[in-house]
DNA sequence: TATTGTTATACTCTATAACTATA
DNA sequence: TATAGTTATAGAGTATAACAATA
């Protein structure tokens, strides 16, 4: 009978509300939302149109519109028209969005990095395999991202 | 030096948007928001007052004024009005709201508990108890909640 | 016709500031 | 005066549906 205690559960979301609540904080310090930080984390690496934006964060196109002015107007990403689809458009995260996106990395990596010090550098090393281990099995098991 | 890679932090950040966007998705099936969910949830064995809910939410007590109108007109919640106190009211779950927050928790805990269900007995213990001592240390380290 | 993206509209969530009523 | 809570207002974020322009 797979009726297991649900402690690990619980744990997983008290730990996830805790870092939410600490990335949201650290965001606001700089006028900016947990979605805009994902946004410019996501423009990182990549120079995605609106689909494949919204596509990442999970999000029906209509409101990345909205969410990509707002990033826009204050400068932080820009919209680069397609040269072969003058329907598409890409975009791509300015040098102050990345500025930004930086240092609100380094403040929030800095205060988690601080919590999880409480463990021994052993258990941090097995704690990072266990959670990589976990979302290796979101990415396989879907649900969330296999209902599209 | 304490230079660490932030493979671990980045992990944790990546699973709790995993299990935040599964718990969103379950509780939109049930026409529920995750702070609507989190209220419900708090309200399991407590019954605050406007302010205490709003420093269990870590929101204003205005934001609770119409979270809990919007809880209270779908008959998840009620207004008990204090006998002692004529400003005051405690915040009640209802029978419709315990059992919505049940319906939602169990198909929640289902679901990553079956993500979790990639690790063996051994690791999920251990991992329990590595994310407790995280989460323990959120508490003594505050910042998110010594800020106030 | 199909695809890319925006607009119109409506709702939830949130904060700040001002307010009411009670203590 | 201080406290518990609401209201007014404004803005971000989100979805659905309708739309425009291009493919």
């Amino acid at each position: 009978m797979p009726k297991p205690d649900p402690s690990l559960v619980d744990g997983l979301f008290q730990l996830s509300f805790v870092l939410l609540a600490r990335l949201s904080r650290i965001a606001a310090e700089h006028d900016l939302s947990v979605v805009q930080v994902r946004l410019l984390g996501i423009l990182r690496d990549r120079e995605p149109g609106m689909l494949e934006l919204a596509r990442h964060l999970e999000l029906e196109k209509s409101s990345l519109s909205g969410l990509v002015d707002r990033a826009e107007k204050r400068g932080l990403v820009e919209r680069i028209p397609s040269p072969s689809d003058r329907r598409a458009a890409t975009i791509r995260v300015t040098a102050q969005g990345r500025k930004l996106s930086r240092v609100i990395a380094e403040a929030v990596t800095a205060e988690v990095d601080a919590l999880v010090h409480v463990l021994p550098e052993a258990d941090r090393k097995r704690l990072a395999v266990l959670v990589e281990r976990v979302c290796a099995s979101s990415a396989t098991l879907g649900a969330a991202s296999r209902t599209r």
